[in-house]
DNA sequence: ATCCCGAGGG
DNA sequence: CCCTCTGGAT
């Protein structure tokens, strides 16, 4: 994969995608915080529908804290993994209001310090709260390196590696919802809408499932 | 490697 | 039914 080729990529995902940002719903960086954490291994339909009652209940981490788990697991219990994240999140909370002042830190490993918070979700909140050209490497940003492939890796971490290097700069910042968005209604897990993708001729992937559009069965 | 764990889609 | 959804902690 040459420098050319990874800049068309990025080029027409752009042209394709006007506003490449989140779907979560929120109106401050702690309200990102709290709905990606909710996030894992979740639909961000699944997540807005928690977080729409939620928020205007306990908007900011004072009033979450308070709350409580059983408060917070009242509006999320058609999430999956509800429990833990209850806990996470009134235990998050304690401690943005212990040592940061009920404010989210703008910092890598502040934001993994906190319980729930891992890599990933402290990577989305650097780069879509704060700005940051971070990459946080999911589901689909790791399922589309591996196929277009952008950057090879079995792992996560070495996902992201290759991606931040092979990445254009000038893409870097938006690259994350980029792909996202991509994989969530183009390039799906299952079944990968091909003949519907802007990347079709750039990808090695490419056709594999093309015909089990028409229902058919991949080779 | 395993657990957490609900809803929607195919 | 099985798979997938912006994972993290143990």
């Amino acid at each position: 994969m040459n420098k050319a080729k990874r800049e068309a990529i990025f080029a027409r995902l752009q042209e394709a995608i006007p506003e490449p940002t989140t779907e979560l719903l929120y109106d401050t960086p702690f309200q990102l915080l709290i709905a990606v954490i909710l996030s894992a291994q979740a639909t961000d339909v699944s997540v807005n529908k928690g977080t729409r009652t939620l928020f205007p209940e306990a908007p900011d981490a004072a009033a979450m804290a308070k709350l409580g788990i059983a408060g917070v697991s009242r509006h999320i219990r058609h999430i999956g993994l509800f429990n833990s994240k209850a806990k996470n999140v009134v235990a998050t909370c304690e401690i943005l209001l212990r040592d940061y002042g009920g404010e989210v830190p703008r910092d890598r490993r502040a934001l993994e310090a906190l319980p729930g918070v891992g890599r990933k979700t402290a990577n989305v909140v650097l780069n879509t709260a704060f700005g940051e050209p971070t990459l946080a490497v999911d589901t689909h940003i790791f399922r589309l390196a591996n196929r277009i492939p952008l950057a090879k890796g079995k792992t996560v971490r070495a996902v992201e590696e290759g991606l931040l290097k092979h990445i254009p700069k000038a893409y870097l910042k938006d690259a994350h919802h980029l792909l996202i968005l991509h994989g969530r209604y183009v390039c799906t897990a299952r079944k990968p809408r091909c003949g519907a993708c802007v990347l079709f001729d750039l990808c090695e992937f490419k056709g594999r499932f093309a015909a089990a559009e028409d229902g058919g069965e991949a080779p």
